[in-house]
DNA sequence: CATACCGGGCGGTTTAATGC
DNA sequence: GCATTAAACCGCCCGGTATG
């Protein structure tokens, strides 16, 4: 999803609304991109639950899951919508913010999270004495006030030299310092006692697509999350040779599955690889679910923007 | 030789901090 | 106080290397 397309979707999402409650629509409703998904979503909700009482709009509201609440014979059903125009939608993958592991109590005590732990380190301190072993920056890269943003700028200069051998040395000392540094958080972090209630519940919300950092920590403290979760259904739709395809997902069916097969989760730490794993362990046998990456998207690595890259490893079993 | 694994990458918006 | 700028945050796409 690039640039306006949130926006865009939160539209379309009160679109589905508006055919639910038998609201007029606008020319511009009409001319929203994914107009054609929304007619089809909302037909089948109707058909789906054909007791509707009341409809609405939930929107940018964290504390709760889905999009859309619909009362249906006197019960809250919450209705999630994700539409592609591709074919087959891609599993459960997701950047989130790089403190995801310790905001969202997966340990238990005063945990240090990853950007406390490179501060400690002196990290951008470090990075930027490795930039400057290059000294022909161009003035235009010199004279920014910006420490940040100088540092970001020279990284890029650097990369952008594909032949010159010391910009390419500096960049990766950077890399393999800063994979260092991933690699020592990490044996800090696998010595933490672990809180399996909330791997669980984080677990949970990553798989039902919940990424964003305000909806992450709302929700995963919620008392009655696992009831809430009973009440929801995910409406998929792709297109196949023009046509829109909807499927339909119990949410709970699904999770109930994944938690009634593996009664307790933990982070497992496999040496020397820059990530750690939510697993699901039944009988003693640790099941990797998820694969969590300490990552940097922008420029280079060590340089600007760390998350979280998660990999649904379970797409394929 | 195709595919999976393990990261690596980009272009943007929103929110907070700072300068005037 | 307001305007500007930096920092934080957001979602999707790409590719080298090992492996079967």
């Amino acid at each position: 999803m690039g640039k306006y397309e949130r926006q865009l979707i939160e539209d379309t999402e009160k679109i589905i609304v508006k055919i639910l409650n038998s609201e007029p629509l606008t020319s511009n409703d009409k001319k929203n991109r994914w107009f054609n998904h929304a007619v089809q979503i909302a037909k089948q909700i109707n058909r789906d639950f054909p007791n509707i009482s009341s409809v609405k709009h939930l929107g940018n509201r964290y504390d709760n899951t889905g999009d859309i609440l619909i009362i249906s014979n006197s019960k809250g059903i919450f209705i999630e919508v994700k539409m592609s125009e591709t074919k087959l939608g891609v599993g459960t993958k997701a950047n989130i913010s790089q403190d995801a592991l310790t905001e969202n109590h997966l340990f238990i005590g005063k945990i240090k999270s990853w950007s406390t732990w490179r501060e400690e380190k002196n990290h951008n301190k470090w990075v930027k004495a490795s930039l400057n072993k290059f000294n022909r920056y161009p003035q235009r890269i010199l004279k920014i006030g910006n420490s940040t943003t100088q540092r970001e700028e020279k990284a890029r200069y650097l990369r952008g030299l594909k032949r010159n051998r010391k910009s390419k040395d500096i960049l990766k000392n950077i890399h393999n310092r800063d994979r260092k540094e991933k690699l020592d958080y990490f044996k800090y972090l696998s010595v933490q006692k672990q809180d399996r209630e909330m791997i669980k519940r984080f677990f949970v919300l990553i798989t039902l697509g919940i990424h964003t950092k305000e909806a992450l920590t709302d929700l995963i403290k919620k008392k009655d999350l696992f009831r809430e979760v009973q009440n929801l259904y995910i409406y998929y739709t792709n297109c196949r040779k023009g046509k829109v395809i909807i499927k339909k997902e119990n949410a709970g069916k699904r999770i109930n599955r994944i938690i009634g097969k593996y009664p307790k989760f933990e982070i497992i730490f496999p040496k020397g690889l820059t990530h750690c794993k939510i697993a699901g362990i039944k009988d003693n046998i640790s099941k990797p679910l998820l694969q969590v990456v300490l990552h940097w998207k922008n420029i280079a690595q060590g340089i600007k923007t760390p998350c979280l890259n998660i990999f649904d490893l379970t797409v394929n079993s």
